[in-house]
DNA sequence: ATACTTAATCGTAATATTGCGATTAATTAA
DNA sequence: TTAATTAATCGCAATATTACGATTAAGTAT
């Protein structure tokens, strides 16, 4: 025990879920605003943006690329990320839909 | 280390991820949705619901009630939860907030 | 009062996450 | 080739999460 019981769920749960989870870090907020705000792609400028090391940015960097939330190619020496459209609109609406499902007439309590 | 590193990120980015942390669980997302499905509130019967034991089902509602997204009210020998219609909609509000800061004209790589 | 329900909490075990330094792999510059 | 830069990965320690059974607390019924 201590691991989540995935087999249990429907995929759309566990979908949701680990979109959920991959955004329920600070330092993966502040990756994704930054990427958002900034024209162009980035690379190692986190390490000078965050309170983390190389190798802790690093992780994060894999975990949002393991959702799809952002990519990254590689450019000589450095790595070029950024958001990735389509998941960041799937995500988007994945969201949206759990929310928008949500009507205020169901009220009780 | 082990735990993150709240204290550096800024309170928007905590509020968020904290937010989304707690919807990073499937039991979580399925409990939302069945508050969210059934026009009236329920207590136990997520017991019936849920393949996990009640002890842990009472975990999983109590980090929702943490974060506000749900509220319980004691009914007799048992509880009527439901949604938290103010901080639902804060929460939506914070998601989309992230989501549409992007726009399309971004794209590199 | 005693038994019964219902849900929270406690204690514990298993697993996951966070974070770091050190190392590795791959490209670029000299 | 050798040195320098950049980012991924490895190994480890600290902490958090998930899950469960057992117990507790609080209300209902008998």
């Amino acid at each position: 025990m201590g691991a989540t019981k995935t087999e249990e769920f429907t995929q759309e749960q566990n979908a949701l879920a680990v979109l959920a989870k991959v955004l329920g870090h600070p330092a993966r907020i502040a990756i994704l605003q930054y990427l958002i705000s900034s024209k162009s792609c980035i690379t190692g400028n986190l390490v000078e943006l965050l309170p983390l090391s190389q190798s802790t940015i690093s992780q994060h960097l894999k975990e949002l690329k393991s959702v799809g939330l952002i990519k990254g190619t590689i450019e000589g020496t450095s790595v070029c990320y950024c958001i990735n459209v389509e998941m960041w609109e799937q995500a988007n609406n994945m969201l949206n839909q759990l929310f928008e499902h949500y009507r205020i007439e169901n009220k009780c309590c």
